[in-house]
DNA sequence: CCACACGGAGGGAGCGCTCTCCGGCACGCC
DNA sequence: GGCGTGCCGGAGAGCGCTCCCTCCGTGTGG
């Protein structure tokens, strides 16, 4: 065996190895490896002996500096300010949906997620410098928070990006969302129709546009059910949130027969209180969750709730990202997803 | 404004560029740029304006080109076969705290994981591909099977590597882990400090170590204190396999009055199967867990279980993969962290 | 006063790939 | 039979960056 046929394993072999293997022109070799124009079919059998041969595997980095394509994107999980330990927001099933749901959608093409966190100024200004630098092809985005400066500046660069959820502000970004306003009817029909008559909410946050849609939502189909208000108390998307968000209502509402949650998380939070304060779920109080995670059936009893496919506006997500990555000049396109209610005991 | 000072979108700044409009040559603003030898410092101070005016970022493509970095790495969740959708996996609190974990030890150095699944053969070379055209430096590898395969390609390749959890077969792969047989053992002397006497297991899967090594601690535990056998099940690490196993147990051994499952997933389908059958814990059965993930507090009652420091270990993890990316001769390296008994109400 | 050393800036050679352009060859048509 | 027309392979010019080497200017010691 020559060098040339057994490179070291200190310097990888590149196509100009290949080539000298093969007898043939570095284009050839590079032509056969990427499948374009017709290659003689017996040339094409001596390039890929000699691909086998040396080991080759294309460079990435000079790839990328010809092609000005990564072939990444990036998955932000963006916030505002302190999330209070990092572990605590990635344990929420709903990231690990969207993860799921992106990788999927990133398979067919052959990309990769570059998962990113962007909580304060300092790494909202890497998450632009590295799509900015070329590091990834575009962003898919993740708000945690409805102040979230992170769209805006996206935008401004003009980097292609796809959000999930509604961005606070109107900005020329493309998103897929759910009709969550439309998810919140259903839940406030299913409650009205089993006859509860003192119905509260646990919201979301307020500065979430998910959070907001789903407590107009709610509020409107109460209304058309004849009940002008009732009463609300703010969570934050967690279990624990949801908890101290019951505790306030139930001292305020002792008598109340029926409880919309913003999510799943916080129902079960709701759910925990409503048995430490000896109420049965469904019997006295009617529960409806919001989401359909894991969360919902882990639930004892097992949530009611309105379902959102995550995975699927996750995977949705991606294909418009790739879309808006081929052609850059498109108009930002919006994907709405129709919610269902998932009926099981708590309601 | 010239057209220096204002590049078009279409094609952003570069080195060059910046040169021209502060007045120097391509190296010294790479100098300034990079903080690398003495730069006088008026012209520092000169080229910066410049960076500033022309909106300068590096081309990550042609610096990892030349550097042979990517400045990234493989955050490599494996398993063998069939996951039954992806959702799925990610929806284990287990995998998000490792994602906190490394984004946490990734951040100082200023770099991303990206996520990638290797679950059947293709996926498991297309990783190998990843890594050897060097878009990622290195691999921090989750995996969730006994007979994964990827571990030994990755020590086959040569390729900068670092495990959760002891491979199964011996490998020269650093790692870190958790003391599980420790663990297990601190499970058993409580179970058997309470007077439970007839005390069964619901195993991990039987080729993961993790899973082994818990059954084989916890079996010689109970043998310490006089028991030499104790029935066991097989769970997978899910809630719907813990509440398989239980129902087994329970329809084998109707008298059981103590329960040790090999994680908090599983723990929770115990819980709830017990709860069906109506087993009060920790009255009639005590019910320890494994893990101390969010499914420990989100159980009714809270799960006693064993802590196993998820995103201390992954964060470990990725300062020793750094370490081995810089020094790609040095020994693999283990750490094991100590297990800690978290007592709450189950037992 | 000159030789030498040293600090600091510029020049240039690649890193490994893609892609355009060009040349050569075989074939078909007039 | 000559010339146009494809088709296929090769040559070469970069992509934007780093880094080595050179070179120049200044300060110092002999």
């Amino acid at each position: 065996m020559t060098d040339a046929l057994q490179p070291t394993a200190a310097r990888p072999a590149t196509l100009e190895d290949v080539a000298r293997v093969a007898g043939v022109s570095r284009s050839t070799v590079s032509r056969v490896v990427n499948g374009v124009r017709n290659v003689d079919p017996a040339i094409q059998e001596t390039v890929r002996q000699a691909v086998a041969a040396t080991g080759y595997v294309p460079n990435g980095a000079a790839r990328a500096l010809v092609t000005r394509r990564a072939d990444t994107v990036a998955l932000i999980v963006s916030g505002a300010g302190e999330t209070g330990g990092d572990g605590m927001l990635f344990t929420d099933p709903f990231f690990g949906r969207v993860v799921g749901g992106v990788l999927c959608g990133l398979r067919p093409p052959g990309m990769h997620p570059v998962l990113m966190l962007a909580d304060d100024d300092a790494s909202r200004a890497q998450v632009i410098a590295y799509l900015r630098r070329g590091s990834a092809d575009g962003a898919l985005l993740v708000s945690t928070h409805g102040g979230d400066p992170l769209p805006a500046l996206l935008a401004e660069a003009g980097l292609p990006a796809v959000l999930f959820g509604r961005p606070a502000a109107a900005l020329p970004l493309s998103y897929v969302d759910l009709a969550n306003h439309e998810g919140a009817r259903l839940a406030a029909d299913h409650l009205a129709a089993r006859g509860c008559r003192r119905v509260v909410t646990v919201t979301g946050p307020a500065d979430l546009p998910a959070g907001q849609d789903r407590q107009a939502g709610f509020r409107e189909a109460m209304a058309r059910h004849g009940r002008p208000w009732s009463p609300e108390a703010a969570g934050d998307f967690t279990r624990r949130g949801g908890a101290a968000a019951m505790t306030r209502l139930l001292a305020e509402h002792p008598d109340l027969d029926g409880v919309f949650a913003a999510n799943d998380l916080m129902a079960q939070g709701v759910l925990a209180v409503l048995r430490e304060h000896g109420r049965r779920v469904p019997e006295d109080v009617a529960v409806i969750g919001f989401d359909d995670s894991s969360a919902a059936t882990a639930a004892h009893p097992r949530l009611t709730t309105v379902r959102q496919p995550v995975e699927e506006m996750a995977t949705r997500m991606t294909t418009l990202l790739l879309d808006r990555i081929r052609h850059p000049g498109a108009a930002p396109t919006s994907v709405l997803f129709e919610p269902r209610l998932i009926i099981r005991d708590s309601a």
